[in-house]
DNA sequence: ATTGCTGCAAAACGTTTGCACCTAT
DNA sequence: ATAGGTGCAAACGTTTTGCAGCAAT
């Protein structure tokens, strides 16, 4: 995806939902859409920190919720009780497996997934709107 | 499976991990293994103070920890970064489908998971440990 | 006797909130 | 003008930790 079209997209989701378009919620979708792999909001905040941003801790993780809801982003959880976040367009790849040793994540996908979370929401008579599948097991280096 | 089954294996892999065989981690056990559904640490710690026992927040923490260990429970995550448990034993479901609106958790099974988990893992030289299908959808009174 | 476990309270951690000020509409 | 956003620091809820005393081995 073009930094454009999601800039666009963002500004849109704004207007329609009367949020305000503030250079402080582009400068954090800027930052998202760039960070390579999963990240924290708290990660996030830090790095920004480090490169000199003044926005604050709070706006960071109000606007990665709003960048969730027009999704731009998408919520991970694995299994930290930590919100992990990622960019849903350069990243196509959704399915994790991690060792439960090290936390070594390898991504990888499978297209009966999502099939099988739309026919299941479907069978409940629920609108689908995203999974999680994650595999925990363990690296060579840690077979016991 | 029995509680006395569930008791013998808890506590002989507490004898062969070196880990003492206290009265407390059995209270914990027992508790653990009787509650109806998913729970945090949390809610079993404040149902057994509202049972008068006198078993410590840090004792329920730290024995769950092991009861996952030697698989009795099993920790689920649904999004809200807190650790759930469920007893592996009387549960046999273990997919997951949640409304993003309203949190609740309906329940569902399919076998093609296991045998997907266990072959992803395998491709990667894992061995495979357990794994966690969340779908994440809305119930029809929050369709807007 | 030794090592590990316990309860307690305090600390840690990621996250959310209240508030006074500011800014997009 | 006004509804809504901002930064800050304090509060929050869950989980972990340090420590002195206690109990299983």
């Amino acid at each position: 995806m073009e930094k454009q079209q999601a800039e666009d997209i963002f500004r849109s989701f704004l207007k329609t939902e009367k949020n305000r378009i503030t250079p402080e919620r582009f400068e954090v979708m800027h930052a998202a859409l760039e960070y390579e792999g999963h990240f924290g909001a708290d990660d996030l905040y830090i790095l920004m920190k480090n490169q000199k941003s003044r926005v604050s801790r709070a706006t960071v993780y109000k606007t990665l919720e709003l960048l969730v809801q027009c999704s731009l982003l998408s919520k991970r959880n694995f299994g930290e009780n930590i919100t992990r976040y990622e960019n849903n367009y350069t990243r196509k790849i959704h399915d994790h497996l991690i060792c439960v040793d090290c936390g070594k994540i390898i991504e990888f996908s499978n297209a009966t997934l999502l099939k099988l979370a739309e026919k299941v929401s479907n069978e409940y008579g629920m609108d689908y709107s995203s999974y999680s599948f994650n595999i925990f097991a363990r690296c060579k280096e840690h077979h016991q």
